[in-house]
RNA sequence: AUGCGGAGGCCUGAUGA
């Protein structure tokens, strides 16, 4: 059943699901690690509600879903907004007492912002003892990603007294909050001034976050300094710069820059 | 024993509200 479990996982993350289904139903000695491959499999192939579906033959078949289990169906839960289902199953995850984990503590959260409660995943991060990176960059996007930019940034500066080192990740989400922030740069630019003092200014993701940013707060002069200063300019580089300014109103410098990257000999997908 | 089968947050983008 070990073997089996690794093959259901490889094939389920190499998109290959029938293999995976297949391995999985002719398994000797099906138990939780096994259900949990296959399940996985489907929530990382975006199948969520046939992920919810083999949750609950799982347990109809007298097997109790452990901490990778939950964490796996918490994000399906949430990729489909099920909040009924996500509130079930975080109840049932209390009475075994499992809530105290860190991952189930971030899924929760992350399930509950996207079912666009956020006051529920308030309660759920209030009760946490031990906030580590993800949860607080978690809580961090669900509020920016439900405009709340103010609050975000005010969760940030907390986090960063909490964490014992704030994460690239951390960073990038906290860039969000200020490109949500209206058209006032000014946070912006200090977050910009320390990520450069902490030296994660060259920093790919960071800097593609950066130049968004400044898309967003329609500063094309930051923007194309960010551009500008980059290193290992990606195709994600170009064609955000491109997007600014088509976004903010030159159509002729966009098509001058897709020429250039063109020249640079960059795909073009 | 934070190791030896499964789990959590991040970068640009699509014709449009």
């Amino acid at each position: 059943v070990v073997i089996c479990t690794s093959l259901v996982n490889m094939f389920a993350k190499c998109g290959n699901l029938k293999q995976a289904h297949k391995v999985f139903v002719q398994a000797p000695h099906p138990d939780i690690v096994l259900w949990g491959a296959m399940i996985s499999g489907y929530v990382h192939q975006g199948q969520d509600y046939k992920a919810l579906e083999l949750f609950a033959n799982m347990q109809d078949k007298g097997l109790v879903p452990d901490c990778f289990t939950y964490s796996c169906i918490l994000k399906a839960s949430g990729n489909v907004t099920a909040l009924k289902e996500g509130m079930e199953i975080h109840n049932q995850i209390v009475t075994q007492r499992l809530e105290w984990d860190k991952v189930i503590g971030s899924t929760l959260v992350i399930m509950y912002m996207k079912c666009g409660t956020v006051e529920e995943a308030c309660a759920v991060f209030d009760s946490l003892p031990d906030r580590d990176n993800v949860l607080w960059s978690s809580m961090i996007a669900g509020y920016v990603q439900h405009g709340r930019g103010v609050p975000a940034l005010e969760l940030f500066i907390r986090a960063q007294k909490d964490v014992a080192r704030p994460d690239k990740v951390m960073y990038t989400s906290a860039i969000k909050a200020c490109a949500s922030i209206g058209d006032d740069p000014s946070h912006g630019r200090l977050l910009q001034e320390h990520i450069i003092r902490i030296g994660l200014d060259q920093d790919e993701a960071i800097c593609n976050a950066l130049l968004g940013m400044y898309s967003n707060l329609k500063s094309l002069k930051d923007a194309e300094k960010i551009f500008e200063g980059m290193q290992g300019r990606s195709v994600v580089s170009w064609n955000s710069m491109i997007a600014t300014y088509a976004e903010l109103e030159h159509a002729h410098l966009s098509f001058e820059l897709f020429k250039k990257m063109q020249q640079e000999g960059l795909f073009i997908d």
